[in-house]
DNA sequence: ATTCACGTATTTGCCACACCCTTCG
DNA sequence: GCCGAAGGGTGTGGCAAATACGTGA
């Protein structure tokens, strides 16, 4: 699916990757700190192999978002790689962003290859750099997080530049949205984060708690994973997510194709957000690239903020729904009795259940 | 190997209404 | 710009129906 790059040749957000300094051919995948120099995968493997020195120089790999410099931290939130200018444009955007836990990248000694291998394998023990922002500490399916976060375990080779399936730009931040772009609607998960950040400070979350943590192939994708077929994952059914507006609910990520898109709907429309990067359309253009770069922010901000336990908005009304009278789990209008009834008791009633403990003080926003 | 029936698990939709939020004067 | 009133829209939980899935014959 997202086997091509912004406009088939741009790096992640347009600009092309830096090129390997070795072969000059495929983009860089790292940076050796010894040799001050950049290096694809192939080339990692051939200099740091040539001899037990060379094996020791200490590498980093590069920015996942503007791939032209050696990562220097990595931001737990977005589980991603960021070289300093990154960092401090991305986690300088908002409030939120620049709360994100950041730590130092640990440099790699061994071929590029065996690291990605090796942090796929950590990825369930704190290896969360390839891991999603929220199951930094959960277990982790190890084959599908390589599957879609990992870069090409294979080095790209330069000998079938644009001739296979995995073009040599495929870095990790297309896998990150590889599965998932063409089915997030950004803009209306951005106005809803903006309508859940007016009112979330209205009502304190009500977190219930579940089993366990969230299955890894809802969380590698946001829960907005549409494209599989039924998930069934019992502790995160439908009632804690469609019943909850402040989770992630199909009601709230339409695949609506982005209207901002050329093509005017119908299958173009829906081509171009299959294509995550844009098409050709947008190749080239800042103004889309940019407007892409915020899409990416703000998927991230939704990803980080992600709940995936049943979340209550407003303590009130779940008070209410609670103590509402139904007819086969369906809410029943209130019979005047029950309104005379509710009246007579209401106040000596309610005092009775609330000395009891069981019921709480209803909060009022 | 394919089809069918059956049981189990999961998802979806419905309902009333208090309250939040926007609009208007 | 501030305030209050009015009205519309939203969120809430339990149940049943619908749907999906698994298993054995």
């Amino acid at each position: 699916m997202a086997s091509e790059t912004e406009g088939g040749k741009g790096g992640y957000w347009g600009l092309a990757p830096r090129r390997c300094d070795s072969c000059k051919g495929s983009p860089a995948l790292l940076f050796c700190r010894a040799d001050a120099a950049y290096l694809c995968g192939t080339c990692d493997a051939r200099v740091h192999r040539a001899n037990k020195l060379a094996s020791r120089h200490e590498r980093v790999w590069m920015c996942e978002v503007c791939e032209q410099a050696p990562a220097s931290v990595t931001c737990k939130a977005d589980a991603a790689a960021l070289c300093v200018s990154c960092d401090a444009d991305i986690h300088s955007a908002n409030p939120l962003a620049c709360r994100h836990e950041r730590v130092p990248v640990v440099p790699f000694l061994e071929p590029a290859a065996s690291a990605l291998k090796s942090a796929a394998a950590a990825a369930g023990g704190g290896g969360f750099l390839f891991k999603g922002a929220d199951d930094c500490d959960e277990e982790e399916n190890e084959p599908e997080a390589a599957s879609w976060l990992l870069p090409d375990p294979v080095p790209p080779n330069p000998n079938l530049k644009g001739g296979t399936m995995e073009a040599p730009e495929l870095k990790a931040a297309d896998y990150f949205f590889s599965d998932v772009d063409p089915y997030l609607d950004l803009d209306y998960a951005s106005s809803m984060d903006a309508r859940f950040h007016q009112t979330d400070s209205v009502v304190p979350v009500q977190a219930k708690a579940v089993g366990g943590p969230p299955p890894p192939a809802l969380l590698a994708l946001d829960g907005d994973d549409f494209t599989r077929s039924k998930p069934s994952y019992s502790s995160y059914t439908a009632h804690s997510v469609s019943h909850s507006g402040g989770t992630v609910s199909s009601s709230e990520v339409g695949v609506v194709p982005d209207g901002s898109c050329g093509g005017g709907g119908g299958v173009g429309a829906m081509a171009d957000v299959t294509n995550p990067y844009g098409g050709a359309g947008r190749a080239g253009n800042p103004a889309a690239q940019m407007d892409r770069e915020a899409r990416v922010m703000r998927y991230r901000e939704k990803r980080k903020n992600r709940r995936f336990e049943k979340t209550i908005r407003y303590a009130s009304r779940k008070a209410y729904a609670e103590t509402r009278p139904r007819i086969k789990g369906r809410f029943a209008k209130r019979t005047e009795i029950e309104t005379e009834v509710d009246r007579m008791y209401s106040s000596a009633a309610a005092a009775a259940f609330m000395v009891d403990g069981v019921y709480g003080v209803v909060p009022s926003f």
